[in-house]
DNA sequence: TATAAAATACCGACCATACGGTTTCTTTGT
DNA sequence: ACAAAGAAACCGTATGGTCGGTATTTTATA
């Protein structure tokens, strides 16, 4: 965290913990949720099971990271992207959609932070709640640009496809959809 | 499902199939994948584990026909709603949507074979080619009557306001979007 | 039609393993 | 010196899976 000195230091924990987190993230949407053990992730960033258990005392308090981290990463894709947009209405939506909708039409397994979001939460009632929760926030926090009924159906239509992309269904139209729904 | 009398109970090995399944399926969305081992499926529906290892040999089989079943319960659907519907330009997206939207704002026992598929496909790299693999199918066969960009983009949504509702969050004009929707 | 045989449905005890978690110890940075 | 980072050995348990047995149903046969 704040400890980025520059001094070489052969331990270097933020660091570490960022790899368990991301390896984590990776694993959960390469091969499931059950295939991310103390162990696979320990492996995976090349530390023992003690390492990774120094960092996340059990194995929920580690997802919750996943979670929380990827939370946060999703806010500040679409944080950034709306201070670029110099238009305030639909702003939220557009930021949302970029963040939601990967350009990359052959570009493969994406590091997306939508993708781990859904899986986890998808997967586990309490993480469903926390989402619930958050996204809400999200939602009020934007009212005064974003609160139309049109635009809270483009940010549906976001999801969707999301949804079908991450499944690997290929919408032919896709590309046609997305400015479709930025015009809006 | 009877737990009476150990195994003197009468044989009825197709009603213990299908509760089998169903009981996975509950589980998986109740608790997530993780919780439906053997023992609990075995729990809930009154017979041993033997019992249901006789009926699924692996869990790989057992998951993966809980999602062959919730297929075919979805299409079901569908194709139930679609015979009812006098029009036929997008009838297959007005079913569509009937299986993927609940109506019971409030009613939590939702037994949507449409949550089903998508908690296990998201879960599973395996379930997720069925799962494009079939959808594709599926929009193909109804490609004479539903193939346009609009009613493309109107089923899209649909999935947002499961994803959404799954999710808990409340959309406020839910019903006024799926009027609109329908009537498209 | 009666009945023996084969197949099916299901039980219950068992096994190996891998997982989450604890504890103890060693290394490293300040 | 001291605390944090991490290694390593260990433990209880739950899980997926095996195996051999028993009751019930179906089929074949006489």
């Amino acid at each position: 965290m704040e400890t980025g000195n520059a001094y070489k230091r052969k331990k270097q924990p933020e660091l570490v913990r960022r790899a368990l987190l991301d390896q984590a993230a990776r694993i959960t949407l390469e091969q499931g949720l059950s295939k991310v053990t103390f162990q696979a992730v320990a492996d995976a960033v090349g530390v023992t099971k003690g390492g990774v258990m120094h960092h996340f005392a059990t194995k929920n308090a580690l997802i919750l990271e996943v979670f929380h981290d990827a939370m946060a990463k999703f806010e500040a894709e679409v944080d950034a992207a709306m201070a670029k947009d110099p238009v305030s209405y639909g702003a939220f939506t557009r930021a949302y959609i970029n963040a939601t909708i990967s350009l990359s039409e052959k570009g493969q397994q994406e590091f997306n932070s939508q993708a781990t979001l859904y899986v986890l939460m998808l997967g586990d009632r309490e993480l469903r709640e926390l989402w619930a929760e958050w996204s809400n926030a999200q939602l009020e926090k934007h009212a005064a640009t974003d609160n139309t009924e049109i635009l809270c159906m483009v940010r549906l239509v976001a999801d969707g496809i999301w949804l079908s992309d991450f499944s690997g269904i290929n919408i032919s139209d896709k590309k046609s959809i997305r400015e479709r729904l930025i015009k809006t």
